[in-house]
DNA sequence: CTTGGAATTGAACGGGTGTTCGGTTTTAAG
DNA sequence: CTTAAAACCGAACACCCGTTCAATTCCAAG
C-alpha cells in the first residue's frame, strides 16, 4: 500500500522539481509518513530513481513488442510513431525523468539505464533499415533518421496538454504523416 | 576578469550536474576564489541562471536575424535547419541549461525566459506558414510542424560528438533534407 | 610612498541534507 | 487475548546549503 505511494510521490516530485532538488523529507510528507519510514521501501534515494527509470524503459520495450505489427516497413513506421506518442503522453513524468535525470545516476546505474535506452533506439533504426532496403523509404543515414524521429516524437510531451486545440488522435495522425515525409515516404501505407 | 570566469564555471557545472545539484562553493572552487567573493559578480544564484538563459536566447534570436536569407520559404527552411544545428552545436552547455532548467526559475524569471523561447518558436512557424501559402509545402498544422522541427533539430545535441562518424556539415545536410521531407517538400531548393 | 576603492577572505548564520536507529505503534495471524 | 512481525516515529548524526559581513589584501592612481 505505502510502497507504491512512495514511488508515485517520488515520480511526481522528481519530474516537477528535479531529483537533486527533492528531499526525502518532501517525499515522505507527500505520502504522509516520516522520513525514516521511507527506508522500508527503498534502500536509498538513488535506488528510487534507478528503479523508476528501469521500470519505465522496460515497460516501453515490452509495450512496443506487443504493439509492433511487423511486416511492411511503412506500416511499422506508422505504428511506431503512433505508439511512441501514445505511450509517452500517458506517462509524462516518467518520460521527463528518464530523459533528464540521467546525469543524476551513479556510473553503474547510468550504464544500465543507457543500455535500455539504446535498445529502444534500435527499434526505429531497424524499421528504417528495412524500409530503405525495400526501397519504400529514402534514408540518407539510418542512425541519424532514427534519432531525429525519436526526438521529434518525444517533443510532443513538451507542449501537449489535454483539452487543447487538438486531441491525441489528431496529434498522432499529423506526426505519423510528418514521420513518413521525413524518410521520403510521401504517403501513409494503405 | 573574474566575472566571465564565474559565468563560464557556472555554465559548465549547471549543464553537467544541474542547477540544484551545484553549490556556490563548487562554482567558487572552480574559479579559484572563496564562496563569498562570488557575490561581487552576481546578487545570487538564481540571477546567475536567469542571466545565462536570457543571454543565450537573445543571442539565438539575434543570430537568426543575421542568418535569415528571407525570400523563398524553401530556402529559408533550409537555412533555418542548418542555422539551428550549427548554433546549438556551438553552445551545448547553454542549450542544455536553457531547455532543462526552466523549472528551476522563479515565476518572474520563468515568464521572461519563456517569452524569449516563444519568440524563437515563432520563427519556423512563420516560414512554414509562408511555404504552405505558396503551396511549396504540405503542412497539416503549422504549430505542430514547427515544434516537431525544433525538437528534431535540437535532438542533434544529445548525440553529436566532434570526431564522430559524420562531421557537422554532413549532419546539417542530412537534417536539412529530412526537414524538407517532413513538410512535404521533396527536394532542397535550387 | 600614500591612499582609496575594489577584490577577496573566512567565519558565521539559520536552516536543510540523506541516512540510521532505538523505541513505539499498528496489524494480522494463532 | 497473545504474539510476532511489519510499519512507523522522531531524535540524532555529520555534513552541506546560500548568503552576509567585518576584516584584510591587492592594486592602480596621485
Amino acid at each position: 500500500m505505502t510502497g507504491p505511494r512512495v514511488r508515485a510521490a517520488a515520480e511526481r516530485l522528481f519530474a516537477r522539481h528535479g531529483y537533486a532538488a527533492v528531499s526525502m523529507r518532501q517525499i515522505a510528507a507527500e505520502v504522509g509518513i516520516g522520513a525514516g519510514a521511507l527506508y522500508h521501501y527503498t534502500p536509498d534515494k538513488q535506488t528510487l530513481l534507478r528503479d523508476m527509470m528501469r521500470e519505465h524503459l522496460e515497460a516501453l520495450l515490452t509495450a512496443w513488442q506487443a504493439a509492433d505489427p511487423g511486416g511492411d516497413a511503412l506500416a511499422r513506421l506508422d505504428a511506431f510513431a503512433r505508439f511512441h506518442i501514445r505511450f509517452h503522453l500517458d506517462r509524462p513524468d516518467a518520460v521527463f525523468i528518464a530523459y533528464m535525470e540521467l546525469r543524476a545516476l551513479e556510473p553503474a546505474a547510468f550504464a544500465e539505464i543507457e543500455a535500455l535506452r539504446r535498445r529502444y533506439e534500435a527499434v526505429p533504426e531497424a524499421i528504417l533499415r528495412a524500409g530503405a532496403a525495400a526501397e519504400v523509404m529514402e534514408v540518407a543515414d539510418v542512425k541519424l533518421a532514427g534519432m531525429a524521429l525519436i526526438a521529434m516524437l518525444t517533443g510532443v510531451n513538451t507542449w501537449y496538454r489535454d483539452g487543447g486545440r487538438l486531441d491525441r488522435a489528431a496529434v498522432e495522425a499529423i506526426y505519423a504523416r510528418m514521420a513518413m515525409g521525413m524518410v521520403g515516404a510521401a504517403r501513409a501505407p494503405a
